[in-house]
DNA sequence: TAAAAATACTCCATAGGTATTTTAT
DNA sequence: ATAAAATACCTATGGAGTATTTTTA
């Protein structure tokens, strides 16, 4: 059976065309280097040398063999190499999932480090609601999402990364418009554009009992699942929202952005990942602590 | 140091996704391969497998490193393959070298045969003189060589592979031409075309005694090296020459050849090859044989 | 509890060493 | 006469076997 051994020991005798030398640089003696070059020959079937007492040269189907044998030697350099790095994370793929949200907070940041430090990664960017992530998850659709919090799935682990406050969203020509802060109570009669509860409980939640600290119920006329689509449905004058202050980087003519006088609850953001994560996934969320923690 | 045997063994259970079986059909015990795999993956400084006691899976470091590892057994595979063809001759590439009018008779057959024999032996054909063949012979640069014998050159090996008669070759308004046969003596008075004696002194010195025989000395007025010139001078009304019947397979219109009424030598050619020839020459010489003996 | 991998040890095949011979220059 | 590979024989490393333990589903 040809080992590498046998490979190793040719290729040193076709280098040095002297079987003591290679011996010595192998760190061996000379007859079983003789005897190892004798048994590959036996086994290839074919003479690698040209034997006289005085010279070694190779033989054709040799020199065919040695340009072969380094072909061997540089794929196993390369199978180690790339098992190394796939190994420490440093190759691969990765499937990342993201509330719309997430991408204009967030996000960006932590993608731009990802990819300069683990270039070799790529990556796959899907934009999913809290809900949508957590079934991808489990079906391994995807390593990470950044959803909304809380997580109920006790599966996947789950960290708040980025907390930020709740903004008024109002139509340009809307009188409130005018107030560089609105207080909670001036939205009362006002027609709310919101997103269904189920896509992220949470912030649901919040907006809600915001709205309920201010005294009333929000009068919603209007659902939509994208915080882009929100954003249109403002500046169409169809209503108002409460938002995530992030949202400010999605600039809409025709919306504009109004702080609280009241002290709001803060809309979180957080990642999830399967507990069987692999390297890659471990080395992204090391960055996304890193990232996140400046 | 990872050796084939470790490759071998870890093909196996990645394969088998369990030790037993895997042990089992590599005709060995379980504990040694568990051993071996441990010692490959400290070898690699990374895990090929997930062991939980009742499951084995593979790594994605794992599953890489499978398939750079079919790609080694392939090129292995390759290079016992690849070295075995050249050792039997088969592949590699051959430089011949011929005198010109070898062109016209043997050779072509010859490399049809050849070709078709061994289509991976790429061919390098030279048209030299006898002489020139020798050198390029001695230098290294050609490997067989079709001359004019006789070789004196003891180095190289040499058989005589064909024999032919000479003819006269004359200009088609020629008043011999009108002739079926020509006698030798009804060509005394005719300026000959004649090659350098250097280039074939076993055919030249058969031509002039031929004409001894003839009762006259060749009236030399015109020399030429390539058997295609000799017949255009011919064909230009120059003068005759004694050439070999082969050359009747040139057509060259002006020129007609008619065989002698005397019993002619023979003009011979030879196969002349290094004597440390390579095994491709050898499957060549055989083919040369072969071909001839017909 | 049963199936499967790991551990502990034992053994022997063979890679590698030493001494010597052969052979070509 | 000498350098270098082959041959003969010996040694000992480590690969493989056997028995047992550990682990988890």
């Amino acid at each position: 059976m040809i080992e590498l051994r046998h490979l190793r020991y040719f290729m040193m005798v076709a280098e040095e065309l002297h079987f003591g030398r290679a011996a010595e640089r192998l760190h061996m003696a000379q007859p079983p280097l003789s005897q190892q070059i004798r048994q590959l020959e036996a086994e290839l079937g074919f003479q690698l040398f040209y034997r006289t007492k005085r010279s070694v040269v190779l033989t054709e189907a040799g020199q065919i063999f040695w340009g072969e044998c380094r072909k061997i030697f540089w794929q196993l350099e390369q199978a180690v190499r790339t098992g190394q790095q796939v190994s420490r994370g440093e190759l691969g793929q990765l499937a990342i999932a993201f509330v719309s949200s997430a991408a204009y907070s967030v996000l960006p940041q932590i993608l731009r480090s990802f990819r300069s430090t683990l270039p070799q990664v790529s990556l796959e960017l899907h934009e999913l609601t809290t809900d949508q992530q957590i079934r991808w998850l489990r079906e391994g659709r995807i390593d990470v999402g950044f959803v909304r919090p809380p997580i109920e799935a006790e599966e996947f682990g789950c960290t708040t990364i980025f907390q930020e406050p709740l903004v008024v969203a109002l139509p340009q020509a809307h009188t409130l418009a005018l107030q560089s802060q609105v207080a909670l109570c001036t939205l009362a009669g006002e027609p709310f554009i919101l997103f269904p509860r189920l896509l992220a409980p949470g912030l649901y939640d919040q907006i809600i009992s915001l709205c309920q600290q201010g005294g009333f119920s929000p009068n919603v006329v209007q659902e939509a699942i994208q915080m882009q689509t929100i954003i249109s449905l403002v500046a169409a004058e169809m209503g108002v929202a409460i938002v995530p202050i992030s949202l400010q980087n999605l600039q809409r003519t025709g919306v504009v952005y109004r702080p609280l006088v009241e002290v709001t609850p803060r809309a979180a953001i957080a990642v999830t990942w399967r507990k069987d994560a692999s390297a890659t996934v471990q080395r992204f969320l090391e960055i996304v602590q890193q990232v996140t923690q400046q």
